[in-house]
DNA sequence: GTCTATAACGAGATAGAC
DNA sequence: GTCTATCTCGTTATAGAC
């Protein structure tokens, strides 16, 4: 594997699970064995390393969302697909990046801040999408805008791995992502 | 107002708005205009900063939950006034304190991350009590353990805090957590 | 209690050899 | 592409004067 995924996979590793201000260049490169100065050389800078691991994730992650899509599930099937790729992400004590990155935004340079603020927004319209045909289909029930939904659904389950971390229990987490999703299903 | 508290409250709102890691004691003395010295002489380290910052913090939270059970309002109405009191911690672009440090976890000195386990596990406790009592006089419904809903708000609330901050968007967070808190309350 | 001064270390970054 | 060496600055912390 080439060098330069070598690096986003140690410093995504290590921004999910200690913040954007919580690693160094010194740790990605200490855990590689290669010097900081070959870390300069494939990422200028600590704001173009951040704005790489973002646009990985994010592209990552909306492929998995289009596999969802072409998986021919039902709406509410989909949702729980949906929590799925987060509950992968929460094993070995990971945060999603976008959301350890939410915490930190107040400190990120502004072309991160962009990246983390598109790649909820385009959670949103998918999770949105998704509402909107299940209710269609009456295989999702709930009350006011589809994308209010979507919004309390990216943040409970943030949260849930947010608050569920501290206590290495996934157990926490998919408990908590039922709950958010099982009161949407019908037939409860 | 004595140092010891001026102290706290710069710092407070450091940690919350930047994290554990995004703040320093320079930034606090400068804001201050004291020394760094005097800093270290009320807190001998981070460390004891950040344990007297959860401290306080958990200390006044808890303080309002019993001025919420004071207040002689049935359990609805005191699901409403919690997270009502995540909405004023909201303004100012602030996170929660501990659901800050609970993405700085991985960080923390022990002490510090004994503390934000506390915070959360009292909140739950707290929660389970009201939920418990609604359901009982039939005006909260759900199913399954009290317990796993609140931990379900706990992280609703944490995480729509998350989200909604680079939105700088107090609706953002007024409406997910009335989805999270009506979706329990009876007449719906 | 608060200051100045400074130590000791780590972070982010660059220069230039290979 | 990767290295060593170095720079500059910020961070945490201490010593000792006032």
């Amino acid at each position: 594997m080439d060098t330069a995924t070598q690096i986003l996979d140690v410093a995504e590793r290590l921004v999910q699970e200690r913040g954007y201000n919580g690693f160094s260049y010194a740790d990605v490169a200490g855990e590689l064995d290669i010097s900081k100065a070959a870390l300069h050389y494939h990422y200028p800078g600590k704001a173009e390393l951040g704005e790489a691991l973002i646009e990985r994730y994010a592209t990552r992650f909306a492929e998995a969302l289009v596999a969802v899509d072409a998986r021919g599930i039902d709406a509410a099937e989909k949702l729980r697909a949906y929590a799925q790729l987060y509950a992968e992400v929460f094993r070995d004590d990971r945060m999603c990046l976008c959301g350890m990155l939410a915490a930190d935004y107040a400190t990120l340079p502004e072309p991160m801040r962009e990246r983390v603020v598109r790649f909820f927004d385009d959670n949103e319209v998918w999770l949105t999408h998704v509402l909107e045909d299940g209710r269609a289909a009456r295989t999702l029930r709930f009350q006011g805008p589809a994308r209010s939904v979507a919004r309390t659904l990216v943040g409970g389950l943030e949260g849930a791995m947010l608050v569920a971390r501290p206590y290495k229990d996934i157990k926490r987490f998919r408990s908590a992502a039922s709950l958010l999703i099982d009161g949407l299903a019908v037939e409860r």
